[in-house]
DNA sequence: CGATATACGCTACGACTCGTAGCGAAAGAG
DNA sequence: CTCTTTCGCTACGAGTCGTAGCGTATATCG
C-alpha cells in the first residue's frame, strides 16, 4: 500500500534532520509561541539550513502539525485486565504528555490556529484528533471481550459512544492541565475515571 | 480607591474608541488568528489611526487581552429550580458563549499565550476560571440545599468535586466545539447533563 | 482671550520574518 | 562517469511590528 516513498536516484535526505526538525520546533514552539516562533531560529536548533524546512515542509503550519502529531503517537493502549485500569493508565500516558511544557503550547497554538484556518483544523482532525481515537476503541473493545461493557447494538451507537468518550476523556485532562493548571495526581486520575465509569456502562447498555 | 483616571488638561480621548478598537479586534482575530491579526487591520477596522492602538495598549499581546477579557465579562450565573436545570443553563450559556467563531479563536489563542507567560497565566485564572468555578460552587449549594446533593463531609473533599466537575464540564464543551467542532445542541446538552448527574451524586456521598 | 497640554491622523522609518530563488558542492543510483 | 537530488549559503520582495515626527484638533488653566 505504502509508495516506494521517495525518490530512487540523488542524495538521499539526511534520516535524523526529520526528527532534530521536529524536536527543534516543539522546543521553539514552548520558548516563543507560535507567534514568537521564526522558521530560521528552528532552523539554527536542529543544525540545517532554513530551506531545509521548506523542502520538508511547505510551511510553517504544516511542520508545527507534523511536530504536535509526532508526539502525540507516543500514546499506546494497555491491556492491563480491566477497564478501570485501562482508563487510568491511558489517562496518566495522556497527562504525563501534557505536563511536558512543549506539548502544552505546542497543542494549545495549533488548536487556537485550527480555529481561523479550516484546512489547518481538518488537517489537525486527521493527523492528531482521529488517531487518538484508536486508544477509546481498543479500550472499548477489550472490555466487551473481558464482558465488562455490552456489545453494541449497532454500528451508529457505538460511533457515538466513542466520540462523546474521547471528547470527555481528552477535553477533561487537557481542561485541568492546561487551563486549570494542575497537574494529575493519581488520586484526580482515580476520582476521574470513577466519574467516567458510572456513566460509561449506561451508554454502552443505552 | 481609584485615582482621577488620566489627565485633566489637553484633549479627552475619544469614549468611544476603545469599545471600537476591542469589537475590532475580536472580528479580526476570528477572521485572521493570533498570527494573522495586524494592527494596521485593526486600526482601519476600527477606523482610527495605528499610533492610537499603541497610545492605549503598549503591544498586540496586551491588546488582544484586553480585547478577550471585555467579551468574557458577559458570563453571569442564573439560579433555577434544580440541579438539572442548573446544569443546563450553565452549560448552554457556555456553549453559547464558545459558538461565536470571535470568541474561538480569541480564548484559544489566549490560552496558548498563556501557557509560555506565567504572568498572563496567572491573569488569564483570576479573570476567567476562578470565576467560573464560583459558577460550580453555586450551583452545588443550591442543590444541597435542595436535598439533591448530600452535604460535603469535609472541606477538601468539596474542593477536590468542584475541581473535577469544573474541568469536566468545561472541558468537554471546549474540546467537543472547538477541537472535534461540533455543535452543543440542546440534545447534546440534555444528554451530556444526564451523564454528569449519575456520577455527580456518587463523587459528593463519596 | 491666550497659553498649555494632550490626543489625533498621517507618513516614514529600521528591524525583523516569511517564503522563494539561485548558486556551488556533496552524495548516492544507474 | 553521468544524472539526480539534497545540502548549506546568500540574497531578495513583500509584509509586519513598534517608534518617531509632523501638523492639527480639542480640552483645561490663568
Amino acid at each position: 500500500m505504502t509508495p516506494p516513498s521517495g525518490p530512487r536516484k540523488g542524495r538521499p535526505r539526511n534520516a535524523d534532520a526529520d526528527g532534530a526538525i521536529l524536536a527543534a520546533t516543539r522546543e521553539a514552539l514552548a520558548e516563543l509561541g507560535w507567534g514568537g516562533l521564526t522558521m530560521g531560529d528552528v532552523a539554527a536548533r536542529a543544525g540545517v539550513a532554513k530551506t531545509t524546512l521548506y523542502r520538508r515542509w511547505p510551511s510553517k503550519n504544516e511542520l508545527v502539525v507534523a511536530a504536535v502529531a509526532e508526539q502525540l503517537d507516543e500514546l499506546e493502549m494497555a491491556d492491563l485486565g480491566s477497564l478501570r485500569a485501562d482508563i487510568e493508565a491511558v489517562v496518566a500516558q495522556f497527562a504525563a504528555l501534557l505536563s511536558a511544557p512543549e506539548t502544552q503550547a505546542a497543542l494549545l497554538a495549533l488548536f487556537a490556529e485550527a480555529t481561523r484556518d479550516p484546512l489547518l483544523r481538518r488537517r489537525v482532525r486527521e493527523s492528531i484528533i482521529e488517531p487518538q481515537k484508536r486508544l477509546v476503541i481498543a479500550g472499548r473493545a477489550a472490555a466487551q471481550a473481558r464482558g465488562e461493557l455490552p456489545m453494541d447494538s449497532c454500528e451508529e451507537m457505538a460511533s457515538a459512544a466513542v466520540d462523546i468518550i474521547f471528547d470527555t476523556v481528552a477535553g477533561t485532562v487537557v481542561h485541568r492541565m492546561l487551563v486549570s493548571g494542575e497537574p494529575a495526581t493519581a488520586e484526580w486520575i482515580s476520582a476521574f475515571t470513577t466519574l467516567l465509569l458510572a456513566p460509561l456502562t449506561e451508554i454502552a447498555a443505552g
